[in-house]
DNA sequence: GGCTCGCGTTCCGTCATGCGGAACGGTGTC
DNA sequence: GACACCGTTCCGCATGACGGAACGCGAGCC
């Protein structure tokens, strides 16, 4: 009886190899809603895979470590916190960021930030805090969309290639700050490259304002730093602080080589013209 | 005229996918030894799969983002670490125990640790230092024997069954000042039972001594938490400071359940003692 | 120039291996 | 007792991963 339809219309032919697409579809799932011990049930659910299929996958990553089995079900196992510690995009950047970062935040008390961009997203490398934080939407390991946030202004001012990119499709509002007409993001943008300084109004998040500068290197950023606060205070207090701890990072990376993937199309010739 | 040895001898049956385990070993071979950026024939030498197979699992991980390609090679990607930073006993752990480390970075100054316990090995969770950090053996994600560091002696203290292991084997030196006696250890952590607050006395890495004190619930350590400097400076000093904080982190997780992988044996009957 | 070495890449015939519907045992619920 | 939902095992099928062989390329060497 059964009408068969794949469950998310792409069954046949996804480039890769089928197995590992649906592994890491899996442990995706464990990061797409809430609780982090699911069963075997709800991941069938989340994931559209059956239910044999998901056993055995499961029991294949709890071999390696990737999945832990809990009395109450799966979670993600400590192994594949390893791994991840050891990308380099992280790890360099935050090792020298850090003393800057402890620097900002034995001043101000407030939430310090450090960031990368993906595709036209920011992903949060590192996140310090004291026992009050604002309830920030960010997480380490957490994505935002670019045009919202300090930092993702700041990196997109000195990317303009992803910038292109976020040019190129809608600006989603997230509150009624968001900047969401390119115009207006182009100029933001802009003054940022005048400044060296980005700031966010509540454009993501009611009640949060920050001040982010980029880190730069051969007119790259490589990441962004940033100070949270509540939108009373003035943020602009931290403004050369931020700054400041930007270029002192820049400077400890050194000539750390930090690596960006190689955008699909330049990768045959060889040509990097800087 | 090939021989055909399996390379690593175990050819035939390892438990799980195949194609899973390689790529997890894939992975991991990117952990092992120096460098951050592979190139294919590297890591052929490292896994010793063949160059073919491995040019096919790398083109699937890159496609979900485990994997970045660059002109120089292959690193680790980005998405990977997003959901490492999804662990369970990672976040959960981290985000109630950083304020109480920033405490004590601000107090010391001096680079201060968290952890967990892995089998007999201390995996670590977060590192905070500043500008002047002592040359650490440790870094984040990474891990050490149990037996040798702060951290690993409190954590073994409060986990009688990891303890155990623990005495079964061989306790490796480190240092001259390494515990490699059984019986020494288990004074060690009688003594460490008695007071709540280990030290590393230079076990691990000569120039390096910690206070470590466990984060203990329901009699089992889930964390550890330890304050690092130099071995002249009173380490002492801090050691009231640490056992705080971690009374402080213990308290902040409140009833948040930190699930531990369920040891195989205990699995099919669903006798949970406690 | 030509030669070689090591690199990344493509092809393609073979067959191991992952697949998943069906069926089963256990537990909690109405 | 019937039902619903869970996790688990079985097993025949064909798909999709496998890897030896061969190729194109650039760097280094003579």
């Amino acid at each position: 009886m059964a009408p068969q339809q794949p469950r998310s219309g792409e069954r046949a032919s996804r480039p890769g190899i089928e197995v590992i697409n649906r592994a890491v579809d899996l442990l995706a799932a464990f990061t797409q809603g809430p609780g982090s011990v699911l069963t075997l049930a709800e991941l069938a659910r989340r994931t559209g895979l059956p239910k044999p299929t998901l056993h055995r996958l499961l029991a294949a990553l709890e071999v390696q470590g990737l999945v832990d089995r809990t009395a109450s079900g799966y979670q993600l196992g400590i192994r594949l916190f390893e791994l991840g510690e050891h990308v380099p995009r992280k790890h360099k950047l935050r090792e020298a960021a850090l003393p800057f970062m402890q620097d900002l935040f034995e001043a101000s008390h407030d939430t310090v930030h450090l960031a990368v961009l993906d595709g036209t997203d920011v992903v949060y490398l590192e996140r310090i805090h004291g026992h009050r934080a604002l309830n920030v939407a960010s997480r380490v390991g957490g994505r935002l969309p670019a045009h919202c946030t300090g930092v993702g202004k700041a990196l997109l001012a000195y990317n303009p290639e992803a910038a292109l990119r976020v040019m190129a499709m809608p600006l989603p509002p997230r509150t009624a700050y968001t900047i969401t007409s390119h115009q207006v993001l182009a100029e933001e943008l802009q003054r940022i490259r005048q400044t060296g300084i980005s700031y966010d109004r509540e454009e993501n998040s009611l009640g949060i304002t920050c001040v982010a500068a980029p880190i730069v290197v051969d007119g790259h950023a490589v990441g962004a730093v940033s100070v949270t606060s509540a939108p009373g205070s003035d943020v602009e207090r931290y403004a050369s602080a931020v700054r400041t701890a930007a270029l002192g990072i820049r400077r400890s990376l050194g000539r750390t080589p930090i690596l960006h993937p190689t955008p699909p199309r330049a990768r045959a010739s060889k040509k990097e013209p800087t």
